[in-house]
DNA sequence: TTGACAGCAGAACGCTCGTTCTTTAGGATG
DNA sequence: CATCCTAAAGAACGAGCGTTCTGCTGTCAA
């Protein structure tokens, strides 16, 4: 799971650690550590935090600043998972962060989100109601899923190419392939979808 | 929505820290902030900071630390649906902002992800590979979509009455309805599916 | 053409931060 | 009972940090 598991005394400052993150949304000063840790020594908080490096737990900037790495986040799910002996690998899950936002969203400030309307995607399991996860940019890969301006109009789909031409297919029969005439806008990528029941 | 609109350019700045947040989780110095805002003056990072206080994007701790406010992290929701035609920029549009998480997790202590795997829901557009959202509680009603126990495995399926007993209904056809004998255990209810795509 | 202001650069400063080194107290080992 | 080792405390220090002030442009309105 890590480099090397910390000690039990080390995962006791990991989880206040993780709870002051959690609250705060970063990482204090030694100083401030002193406090969280209940310990007095700078020193000390140093050399904890060095260990929980080792372990994998935070990382530095480039900068010499402590930030917390993947491992920081993962969330102890597999205790049910194991018990109930879920077929699914508990080490494939571990490194995910619960906050869903941090694991579908790479660049905040050209992602979007938009509700999908109709069913035109339904075999690529996108239903009217999803949200779809669009990161704003006008490249895209063959088989990308992307948002594309067709008559003034988003419409989701698959791009593909067709003797050298691009064309925009959807995931359900009963829909046209769409063959634009002239250039094809792309307003963005598809990478994420949210689905909410009930 | 927010204390006061941050201005076009405070509004770039605003996307780089947040860019600059995604990726290494924290706020950096004043003179660390000046590379990534592509200028030269600490003094003006300070305003630009200030400013984006008064907006409601960040914060501070007690004592004096940049963090970033829950503002920071909401995400922009268009208000039309992909295929509604709209001509307009989604990013142009004034949306809807919100948090992934808070939206599709109400009760965080008991709620779990689950990464989903076969195609036995493939009909009701859940596929190999989506993360499951459930929330844990044994009582679920007919029709929603449930994770119960089965022979000491996790399955996901529709819950469904057939004849005064409990049945789990597959979306795909190439499988078996399940008809637990005795009791059916039942881990937890469905709330929320997430897709992550490439 | 003057002035006001927005947008930034640059310097100056005191204080805090991270780092390193030394010391100490208690438990385990032998 | 000597000696390790662990778990801290504490001091000392220089670099870097945040803050404040002043200066320098360009723009726009009067």
């Amino acid at each position: 799971m890590s480099d090397s598991d910390p000690s039990a005394r080390d995962a006791e400052y990991l989880a206040k650690l993780q709870d002051y993150y959690a609250s705060w949304k970063s990482i204090p000063s030694y100083a401030a550590l002193c406090e969280v840790f209940g310990i007095a020594s700078k020193s000390w908080v140093k050399a904890i935090l060095d260990r929980l490096e080792k372990a994998g737990f935070v990382e530095r900037t480039p900068d010499g600043m402590w930030i917390p790495s993947r491992q920081f986040f993962a969330r102890p799910f597999a205790e049910s998972a194991v018990q109930a002996g879920m077929p699914v690998a508990v080490s494939e899950t571990q490194g995910d962060y619960f906050v869903i936002d941090e694991m579908l969203i790479d660049k905040p400030s050209t992602t979007t989100m938009i509700p999908v309307k109709g069913d035109s995607m339904i075999d690529a399991g996108i239903r009217e109601g999803d949200i779809a996860v669009v990161e704003k940019r006008n490249l895209a890969n063959i088989g990308d899923i992307v948002v594309a301006i067709v008559d003034n109009e988003f419409t989701l789909k698959t791009l593909d190419k067709e003797r050298g031409q691009y064309i925009l297919r959807p995931a359900n029969p009963a829909f046209p392939v769409i063959r634009p005439q002239g250039t094809l806008e792309i307003f963005g990528v598809l990478v994420g979808l949210i689905r909410k029941y009930k």
